[in-house]
RNA sequence: GUCCCGUUCGUCUAGCCUGGCCCAGGACACUGCCCUUUCACGGCAGCGACGGGGGUUCAAAUCCCCCACGGGACGCCA
């Protein structure tokens, strides 16, 4: 261990909604350093200019601090070692990148984008494992430096050695070893000027003083180049520990195609913050063999990484639900009612229902019913009738389906964007426009006299959407 | 395809390092019974697993080898 105080780092990429994945790997982060006394330190990988946004950011560190897994350095509480934001930190991967060069442990390669897609092609068809095959690597200094004043755009890869083996020691699974032969030249630095996540990682673990990283299992084969990047800067390494992915019920890595993944989705759905941290201290770790409901300071206490599990765990929500119910049982007058009020009755999510309640009603107490679908989950399809006139089961199921996909690439969940969408889908697929929003109303609101469709989308939120969306086809009028 | 990791009830897991206490323990789910004017909670009971094959050993879920299966990685994404 490279330092002497635990010092351990949550280190996301803001590129969509705060994932399960993120939360359990910050759990048993925030456990080992509570337990050693120690830091969790937050920090955010948006080196990808493309696809990193300001808002998925913010809702991460909102459902972090809804679990209650605080971070004692980030972007928004601050700390010696910023800044926590790897866009903010430009200057100090390119001073490093800049040394690898000058010390020869990295070249600049100017291949394209094409040439690259094609040797991969070739490779694939070979049979071959892919990889860059080094046709920059040899390419003498004078030439490089001629292409740089020419303004060709290059990025920098690593130079791995091409013989011998690189040992990785995980706290779980011991030591791994890898075929340097094997291992791609990767990509240190983009053509954009901004390091990829291997160089980063490595520059700013080392001058954060991490001492573990502790994170998910799909970095195992990325890490000898790490080890080879810190033996390049001459620092010690830290020690590695590759957490078990969180699986899908058919086994696959978790994903948000096959499983509700986002925390904004449990917590609008009623999950309790300490339900939601229990059940996934239960993934790949056991608090004993009798108890299995505990607190993270009793978590705190009993922690081992060396005892987790490498068998990936199935996120499957049936024992947090019991879990829930457990917790739930507890909840006293005061959280109660202020849960009731204050979440789900919220007065701004009241406000954005007003309009829609009052022209439809002509006594308030037909708000609760008529309004219910805004504050539900699932909803109850049993004699709906959610196939048209003309269309059949499959024929729903398809489109939905596909609706699916085209909601998941709105970028902003807006009425303007929301119209555009849906708008542009009933058109591919060409359905009656009658046919199509009503079935799709019925499917989000489960009623045929709801409010606007659109708006009632937006009331709603993406998860909710989402998940009815994909709920509704477990309804038996879908099944063949 | 190549490399790496994994494999205990349907699911989450204990046990595996330090072989015998394991004809494998707990929990969720499921089924039944009890409690109960309903439902739920709670209690009790039941169902249910060491992927396969070789070895080592007096003894293997536990150690070794092979196979099978599952997963991850193979990106100027993280």
């Amino acid at each position: 261990m490279p330092f002497d105080r635990v010092r351990v780092r949550l280190a996301p990429s803001p590129t969509g909604d705060p994932h399960v994945g993120t939360a359990y790997v910050a759990l048993f982060n925030y456990v080992f350093a509570k337990k050693h006394g120690g830091d969790l330190i937050l920090r955010i990988e948006d080196t990808d200019q493309v696809r990193s946004r300001a808002s998925s950011e913010a809702m991460i560190m909102k459902s972090l601090r809804w679990l209650g897994l605080e971070w004692d350095e980030g972007p928004d509480v601050g700390g010696k070692f910023g800044p926590y934001r790897q866009s903010e930190r430009k200057d100090v991967h390119q001073k490093h990148v800049d040394e690898l060069l000058a010390k020869g442990a990295a070249y600049r390669c100017f291949c394209t984008s094409e040439r690259l897609d094609e040797m991969r092609k070739a490779q694939r068809e070979a049979g071959h494992q892919t990889g860059y095959d080094r046709h920059c690597r040899a390419l003498p200094e004078s030439e490089a430096m001629t292409k740089v004043s020419a303004k060709h755009p290059f990025v920098v890869r690593l130079k791995m050695p091409t013989d011998g083996t690189t040992v990785v020691d995980d706290v779980i699974r011991g030591k791994v070893e890898f075929d340097n032969a094997r291992i791609d030249d990767q990509v240190l630095l983009k053509s954009d000027g901004f390091p990829t996540y291997h160089l980063a990682n490595v520059v700013d673990d080392h001058l954060m003083q991490i001492s573990h990283v502790i994170r998910a299992e799909e970095w195992v084969s990325s890490t000898p180049k790490h080890v080879v990047l810190y033996r390049a800067f001459g620092w010690e390494a830290p020690q590695f520990c590759h957490l078990p992915l969180l699986r899908n019920a058919d086994k696959s890595k978790i994903s948000k195609r096959k499983n509700p993944t986002s925390l904004a989705y449990y917590e609008r759905a009623g999950v309790l913050p300490e339900a939601m941290v229990n059940f996934l201290g239960l993934m790949g770790w056991s608090f004993s063999d009798k108890e299995e409901v505990f607190t993270v300071p009793q978590m705190q206490q009993k922690f081992e990484l060396k005892q987790i599990h490498l068998g990936g765990p199935i996120f499957d929500t049936t024992k947090l639900n019991w879990l829930n119910n457990q917790y739930l049982q507890k909840l006293d007058d005061e959280r109660f009612v202020a849960y009731v009020r204050e979440k789900m009755f919220s007065p701004d999510y009241l406000k954005k229902l007003r309009p829609f309640a009052l022209e439809r009603m002509d006594r308030m107490e037909q708000f609760v019913d008529r309004f219910a679908f805004f504050f539900n989950g699932a909803l109850p399809y049993e004699g709906v009738e959610l196939i048209p006139a003309g269309k059949t089961a499959p024929e729903v199921v398809t489109m939905l389906s596909e609706l699916v996909e085209v909601l998941d690439e709105v970028y902003d969940w807006t009425d303007a964007s929301l119209k555009e969408a849906t708008d542009a889908f009933k058109t591919k697929i060409g359905w009656k426009p009658k046919d199509y929003f009503m079935t799709l109303r019925l499917v989000v609101t489960g009623r045929k006299d709801s409010p606007p469709l659109i708006e009632s989308m937006t009331i709603l939120g993406r998860e909710t959407v989402r998940f009815r969306l994909r709920d509704v086809l477990n309804a038996p009028q879908l099944k063949s």
